[in-house]
DNA sequence: CCATAATTGATAATGAGTCTCAATAACAAG
DNA sequence: CTTGTTATTGAGACTCATTATCAATTATGG
């Protein structure tokens, strides 16, 4: 399925469709949310398969452009990707003291994002949206 | 002014106001908009003033810290930042084909952001958002 | 003016990500 | 299946932003 998508990616550019792409691609869909560049590459070395971390980044990139998975968000500890096939369009909330992520999606908050781009001329594309504040159980905490 | 609230925010925490970190406030204001520290630096010295790259870096997080500025992202090539004292809070449309970038507001954005958190029951305390795609001229040009 | 502790800056170190290049493997055509 | 062409791989060198180190310097309260 993703994997017709992928082959057909590359076969287009004239690309090949290597064991070591496959490996990736299929850890990268596993993850089922976010992952990063380093955990995959561990992912993989620890289930005795193999690829190296320059495959790696040169698949995830690939990847990326395809549409397969999408980046996330830069940290300071290297970028956040998450594989977007199957997974509809959703934004981000950050617990800035646990670190927890809730996605969550809004028609409204979408509908009035196309209004402003039209004032502006703008044609989107797509957006990243991250609310920064504390989760449930970290409100309590505080007190 | 915002170097009264710099002074008040070292003081408090038994840091020292320093020539360095006045020519860092100073130049980073003076940017009134984005910009990143290789940039500052260079104004720092292009100006004869003196600070050294550490210090540049070491007081931009103080001054995140304190507020006067925020990380607005992180690229491939370094960290964006941007002033934000009396600069009200707004939002990004980026144009991925010339890189222009303008910046908006919109209230219903902001309250309906408010509306979702309250039903997630979180507790939002900012939020970024970016809207990639492409600008007025760069529409034009594509055709 | 003094003592103390924070700060500075030159430079080394770190770490994510990319590049290099010789060896290898995919794939199309025969 | 065999071969030739060309993309890919992986190990390690490299880049570049940012942080850590540490001896010398300087702000600040008393």
């Amino acid at each position: 399925m993703e994997k017709k998508l992928f082959i057909t990616f590359l076969k287009e550019r004239g690309l090949r469709f290597t064991k070591e792409r496959t490996v990736i691609l299929q850890k990268s869909l596993s993850f089922n949310g976010h992952f990063d560049p380093e955990s995959l590459y561990h992912q993989i070395r620890k289930t005795g398969l193999k690829a190296s971390r320059a495959s790696v980044y040169r698949t995830l990139n690939l990847l990326c452009e395809c549409g397969l998975i999408e980046r996330v968000r830069k940290t300071d500890r290297g970028t956040i990707y998450e594989s977007s096939f199957g997974h509809k369009h959703h934004d981000h909330m950050l617990c800035i003291r646990c670190g927890s992520i809730i996605e969550f999606y809004s028609e409204p908050l979408e509908k009035i994002q196309e209004k402003v781009c039209k004032k502006h001329g703008f044609l989107g594309a797509n957006h990243t949206l991250e609310i920064r504040g504390y989760c449930k159980t970290c409100q309590k905490k505080k007190k």
